[in-house]
DNA sequence: AGAGATTTGTACGTATGTATG
DNA sequence: TCATACATACGTACAAATCTC
């Protein structure tokens, strides 16, 4: 499964075909991913490498660990609905600790930083938001 | 200078050190920060511990590796603006792998997905984009 | 041209801590 | 109480690319 001789690393090979399960179905949203040390008993890489995929996981939204009970697929809710209204604009983060605790964005969740026309600030999680553009104002001509 | 009786990981404490030393511009954008082994004489974590710090450095667009050339403070560009017009819309992903390849989107870096009115798609590095209702603003004083 | 040093990337093993069930 | 599973952190080794002498 795993082949030592690729160009493609270990942990990136792993990500892929994990990455391909949670895609396809096989492992659909909510379910346990194996443990670590499952993994490690199949496919026989070091638990080090084996943090090393699901880590390029976590980044990508896919899966979310809640330890010590395991790591799951993500169960991604609907998406919501930002509106950019005239005079808005926005810019997307990866949040420092202190605009972390500031805007209380979940660990390692791009932030949508949406700067209204009044000066204030709207803060999402990245990854769970559509951005549309409001209707233009009604407008008598 | 790291307290390994902290209750933050010697990791974040140092990712912490860093991102500080950049932000107020000790190391300044395009500066070298120091080798790994450099890191490692001074604060006498291991490389391991190191490159976990700098990762995190990395996601969040401040850094960026120049293998084996060194760990730069990354130069950053004026913003692009990206226009959402009425029927557009957009979300914000990490890319998978073959989305990168495809949009040519640096790693670790967000991507800015735009889905045009008329079925295009636009793709940008969300972390250098400044999002905007094409509406004009409405006037002020 | 070649040899060696430097620096990051990958991968292994090991140990300990902490929270859950 | 005990086993499970993730988090942190150490050390080691080798590869690949770049730079210098």
């Amino acid at each position: 499964m795993i082949d030592p001789d690729s160009d493609r690393p270990a942990y990136r090979q792993l990500a892929d075909k994990l990455r391909e399960d949670i895609l396809n179905g096989t492992l659909p949203p909510g379910a346990a991913l194996p443990s670590e040390e499952r993994i490690h008993q199949e496919v026989g890489l070091s638990r080090n490498t084996i943090r090393r995929a699901i880590g390029t996981l976590r980044q990508e939204g896919l899966v979310i660990v809640d330890p010590p009970r395991g790591t799951f697929v993500r169960m991604r809710g609907p998406e919501k609905l930002v509106l950019l209204e005239p005079g808005d604009s926005a810019t997307v983060r990866v949040p420092t600790p202190a605009q972390r605790r500031q805007y209380e964005v979940p660990e390692g969740v791009p932030a949508l930083i949406v700067e209204r026309a009044d000066g204030r600030l709207d803060v999402y999680p990245a990854d769970l938001t559509r951005i549309q553009s409001s209707e233009p104002p009604p407008k008598k001509k």
